[in-house]
DNA sequence: ATGTGCTGCAACCATATAGTTGCATCACAT
DNA sequence: ATGTGATGCAACTATATGGTTGCAGCACAT
């Protein structure tokens, strides 16, 4: 299972630049410096990034020769996805609930 | 709907303080200054987090007498959680249909 | 052997963020 | 009228963050 801490997930994903990332290794496995080809920063900026991005278990690298390719973990967003909506079912059951009991139901 | 930019959202649950609040706020609707006597960090500084979370649609502020009160939108964790689990999904389907591919199925 | 291209590390800069203190102000109750 | 408790605003500090440049090192191909 890919239980990590939830807090760093959603650092990770509260930026711009990570998401133009995560969006541009959606077209396949890359390196930094390939990104670095595709988004307008440089490949250190993207080296950052990526290993806040991997500190949070959304990416995984591998080596290939002399290169380190990165992909995205979908799983580990679905995963997230799940927690954050049990989170929010839980306060819209505890809010039903206080509409309920000010009815008098 | 609540359909509120991704990545504020996100950004705005990347701090622990601010689930700390959020968490307080689970156990009923409650003011900077009474949050401030809860938590080890003075009012202000709440005050700031509770400006950040309602900038991202997370909670809402409902004045009663002098004091400003502060309530969990549970719905917009919710819709968050949807979003991010189709993008979740969206990757895993592309991961498997390269599976599948690299499979020669 | 050597040049090219990729990674890794370090220093540095500017801005944003999390937090503080201090003070003015406004509303409520006595 | 006045005191108390709440918010609002401003200034300030320290650290984190996003970004840069520069350079060393390593792997691969010619």
């Amino acid at each position: 299972m890919t239980t990590s801490t939830l807090v760093p997930v959603f650092a990770a994903l509260g930026d711009e630049t990570r998401w133009s990332i995560l969006a541009a290794l959606g077209e396949g496995d890359a390196s930094a410096s390939a990104l670095a080809g595709s988004l307008p920063v440089t490949r250190q900026a993207i080296a950052k990034h990526l290993a806040v991005l991997q500190e949070a278990g959304l990416v995984e690298s591998l080596r290939v020769g002399r290169e380190l390719r990165y992909r995205v973990l979908g799983a580990q967003l679905s995963e997230t996805a799940r927690r954050l909506e049990s989170i929010g079912n839980e306060w819209d059951r505890r809010l039903s609930a206080i509409k309920r009991i000010a009815e008098g139901l």
